[in-house]
RNA sequence: GGCCCGUUCGUCUAUCGGUUAGGACGUUAGGUUUUCAUCCUAGAAAGAGGGGUUCGACUCCCCUACGGGCUACCA
């Protein structure tokens, strides 16, 4: 039987990291067992949509290059993809759920639900609705079948309940940790249709698994609890159970919840794949490589057997094995997540960095050729943490320097700087500019003058800073004109 | 409050009853480098606490503590 696993978010705004985890280890699990991934888009609370968010779910997965095998977009057939257009579905299935008694209509509305709710909290906790006080409440258990009828016929507003009894023990079996056993008396009668008569997630969930032949549900550990009530559910319909599979939590870095919007706006991270609406900036502006994402995303709540821990996609897939998926939380490590992406970075082909350094600085292209542009990769594919830093990082091949480090000029002023400089520039003007680190060493034994005083005079002159790749090579890329430009400025400045 | 899940260095993790408790990020100290980054070497750093079971527990069981999740006609 080949394995069907499910992404089933919610359009209610931007898909998060966690999301995308979820994704990810369903499309890990798919591929590994060679079986399908589906997308489901679970909208059935209208109230609650989020213009834009199914396109940006489709654009996230896009971009970290795991989209799904069946949705919306490119549908099989287990359609529809988008639970809204389901209802029909449910109908059905439903009506036959409360013909085999496993669910029951419900007329309270909502002020009664809540004055219940108020009392129970001053008591003892938590208000439920369930087999100890159904009885008291207007339902078609405590109303005669005539009075059910009339009511539904006058158009009284009603949900459908799940009719719950009690002490029974249920068993949710999860492949990542322990059974998970509860007594039924714990659970409540949960709504399955709402009053406008659409589904709530509990039923239209387990009815889209089964329908779309789903075989391993794998999903965020936030859904442990309702677990027995879709086992129930499951039972109740008389279907085959799916694997379930809870991911766990990834947590803000003080360990405090989940990780949220508020705490990366906070400390400066994204929490977000790609950028939302002008208002949110994802992973990809932000400059990680979509693998690098995927690789630390993969490995938040996982261990890898592997001996290197910077893997591509494939990679990640062969060593994908639910038994090494960990049980509590993991908390988010910004500082790891840019090491890994630093990794990516340093181990891409030079084509593949050539490539995106052209598409940040389109402007390198003006003043230099290919060839050029392969060193100037070169020299800078060590320093690159976040692609955002090619930007920076080009500028000393591009401009003169707009300023000079003062520390740095105080110190060498001793030195007579202008003299110094001077004697540079002619050194450069003489020589051939391939040949000019041998000039250079030449020139320190003639005049007696330090090596480390001469380069950081020559850095300071060229590029206005003491950081930076090997200055000579950056003076072979800039050329003999720009060097002497730039030094020209420097003498003009002492 | 109730129910559920969890707990190994600061963080992510290895260990599936016998190990000097290993690795990675971060951190500290050296080294390489004209500088910074990279790279290399070394160091500090952990089994929440208490009971069992066992010849022997990080590993199995129980209790406590702590953390997380859920507790909607939201998903």
């Amino acid at each position: 039987m080949t394995e069907r696993v499910r992404f089933a978010p919610s359009p209610t705004g931007p898909l998060h990291i966690g999301g995308l985890r979820t994704a990810l280890f369903n499309y890990l699990y798919a591929k590994k067992n060679n079986g399908v991934f589906v997308l489901r888009i679970e909208d059935t609370d209208q109230k609650r949509k989020v213009e834009g968010s199914e396109e940006y779910i489709f654009d996230s997965l896009e971009w970290a290059g795991i989209s799904p095998d069946e949705s919306v977009k490119n549908p099989g057939k287990h359609g529809p993809y988008r639970q809204s257009k389901r209802n029909d579905i449910y109908k059905k299935y439903v009506k036959a759920l409360l013909e085999k008694k496993g669910a029951y209509y419900a007329f309270d509305n909502a002020e009664v639900l809540t004055k219940a709710r108020e009392l129970d909290e001053e008591e003892k906790g938590a208000f439920k609705y369930n087999y100890e006080n159904r009885g008291s409440f207007e339902n078609s258990l405590s109303l005669s079948q005539a009075e059910t009828e009339k009511r539904i016929d006058d158009g009284v507003p009603y949900v459908i309940r799940l009719w719950v009894s009690p002490n029974e023990e249920i068993i949710g079996e999860d492949e990542i940790r322990n059974t998970v056993r509860i007594n039924s008396s714990e659970l409540e009668d949960k709504v399955l249709v709402k009053a406008d008569g659409t589904p709530t997630y509990h039923l239209a969930n387990v009815i889209d698994d089964h329908c779309m032949e789903i075989t391993t549900v794998i999903r965020g550990e936030e859904w442990l609890p309702s677990l027995p009530i879709h086992v129930l559910l499951y039972e109740k319909f008389g279907w085959e159970k799916p694997k379930f599979v809870h991911l766990p939590l990834i947590l803000n870095p003080s360990g405090k919840g989940k990780l949220s919007k508020r705490d990366g706006d906070k400390n400066g991270y994204p929490v977000f794949p790609i950028r939302w609406k002008d208002v949110f900036e994802g992973y990809k502006e932000k400059g990680f490589l979509p693998a690098a994402h995927l690789n630390y995303i993969a490995q938040l709540g996982c261990s890898s057997r592997g001996e290197d821990e910077i893997m591509s996609l494939k990679n990640i897939i062969d060593e994908f094995d639910l038994a090494n998926v960990q049980k509590g939380g993991a908390r988010f490590d910004y500082e790891k997540a840019k090491w890994v992406n630093q990794q990516h970075i340093k181990r891409l082909k030079k084509e593949e960095l050539v490539s995106i350094i052209k598409r940040k600085r389109k402007d390198l292209e003006k003043s230099f050729n290919d060839n050029e542009i392969h060193e100037i990769a070169e020299l800078i594919q060590d320093r690159i943490v976040l692609l955002e830093d090619i930007e920076s990082l080009c500028v000393m091949f591009l401009e003169s320097p707009k300023k000079y480090d003062e520390m740095i000029l105080q110190r060498l002023e001793k030195q007579d700087l202008g003299e110094l400089v001077n004697k540079l520039k002619k050194l450069v003007e003489n020589e051939e500019i391939s040949k000019l680190k041998d000039a250079v060493f030449r020139f320190c034994k003639n005049e007696n003058i330090g090596m480390g005083v001469v380069m950081q005079t020559l850095r300071i002159a060229v590029v206005g800073t003491l950081f930076g790749p090997d200055i000579i090579r950056v003076i072979n890329v800039i050329g003999k004109y720009s060097t002497l430009e730039r030094l020209k400025q420097m003498k003009n400045l002492t």
